[in-house]
DNA sequence: CGGGGGACCATTGCATACAACTATTACGGG
DNA sequence: CCCGTAATAGTTGTATGCAATGGTCCCCCG
């Protein structure tokens, strides 16, 4: 259990590492402001600490730590209005990547959203059995097989990043709006079937504003 | 020269050469699709492999390079709808950006897009004597303390990355209206006096469309 | 002569080891 | 008792070295 937890198979350390160290930030495992030691992680997932240093230098990237040479790495800290801007962020960016993927998008790419919403709703109908877990995983899969089907890498790593990062935001208290959520992606995916842009951005762009009004009730604690 | 091109003073070395291999990458001394060997890399900044392999997890990141484990890593390639979609995406962004800029901006802020502009306007009425180098240096910096004005930091992490692929794609061939597009930086920097976000966004979504006619017209080579 | 398979080599991935710097703490002076 | 300074310990930064893997070339076979 957490004695094999990060016993990776002699390959892909770096990314596994750098996985499972972004999942713990998000997971608030990390709290916010925290140092992190090289070593301790090393020990945590129970490799060596190039790996660990690799991974960090791509959540530096990635801005869920920052570091100063020397002086450590520290999981950052999202201000209030850092949250709501990236709340922002994404609502311009999904929706442009929507009207793309609704011209772009492959038979595959339509497909494998199809296959997220029907394991989606199965999870639903089962009553949540999978878990709530299982449903905000398969909803980070499908904002982001989403944004890949916009046809432009650049974007999809853009929005993979923001999703990750809204995650951790959201992880303070998840909106339960499954229901309502699942069938406006039904809709979005409709949209690309007829392969119509415009339907496809607003779609989604409600969709967004949606989950955003959902979280800033949620933000009232 | 080439000689002392990447002696860092022991210190720092992972981002001086994250910097300088990225420098090259926008520079075209690395054509897209070649192959990096960490070792070359690591013999022309006169460094070990260490900082080389966390410069390119962050370039990786970034998506300048792509890297296979074990098959080495490869200068990222732009297709030609990519640097379309680019420059669709800081359509989107950074109009955003200075709109919040409006409203955030410190002072300090202000008076360094000012300075930026003094500086181009000393170098354009001296006919180019800068270089036209120098010139580009001073655009990137001021979009980049533009977006930071922003007071997002997450915001001003990805337009600044955009603003590296940008500077890749235009670098085929610039577009010259250096003088327009400073006296439309004048008109943004006076939103943000005013404390304007409307115009704020509606002229730096102006200048970026100029940007992208300018570039669409010397993209038909 | 063209295509497939295998062995060699270059390169990457990772661990160990050493050097350099920061932060903390203890000590001495005011 | 507080503040400034210096030594120490802990952590980061970098180099060297070895094991594992992918790419390539050559040989053999059809």
């Amino acid at each position: 259990m957490a004695e094999q937890r990060g016993a990776v198979r002699r390959r892909d350390t770096t990314q596994t590492v750098c996985a499972a160290i972004r999942a713990d930030v998000v997971g608030r495992v990390f709290t916010p402001g925290e140092r992190l030691t090289e070593e301790g992680l090393a020990a945590r997932y129970r490799v060596s600490r190039i790996p660990v240093r690799e991974a960090l230098r791509t959540l530096e990237s990635e801005g869920f730590v920052h570091s100063r040479p020397y002086a450590g790495t520290f999981v950052a800290e999202l201000s209030e209005s850092e949250a709501e801007d990236l709340l922002g962020i994404r609502l311009l960016m999904e929706p442009f990547g929507a009207e793309r993927a609704a011209l772009r998008r492959t038979p595959v790419q339509l497909a494998t959203l199809e296959l997220l919403i029907a394991e989606a709703r199965e999870m639903l109908d089962a009553g949540s059995a999978g878990g709530p877990a299982g449903l905000a995983e398969l909803n980070t899969r499908f904002h982001q097989v989403l944004a890949e089907a916009s046809g432009s890498p650049t974007l999809a790593a853009l929005v993979a990043q923001l999703g990750y990062k809204i995650s951790w935001v959201y992880s303070l208290g998840h909106p339960r709006r499954a229901p309502e959520s699942w069938a406006e992606h039904e809709g979005i995916v409709q949209a690309l079937r007829d392969r119509d842009p415009d339907a496809a951005r607003e779609r989604v762009a409600e969709h967004i504003r949606r989950a955003q009004a959902a979280y800033r009730l949620r933000g009232k604690h």
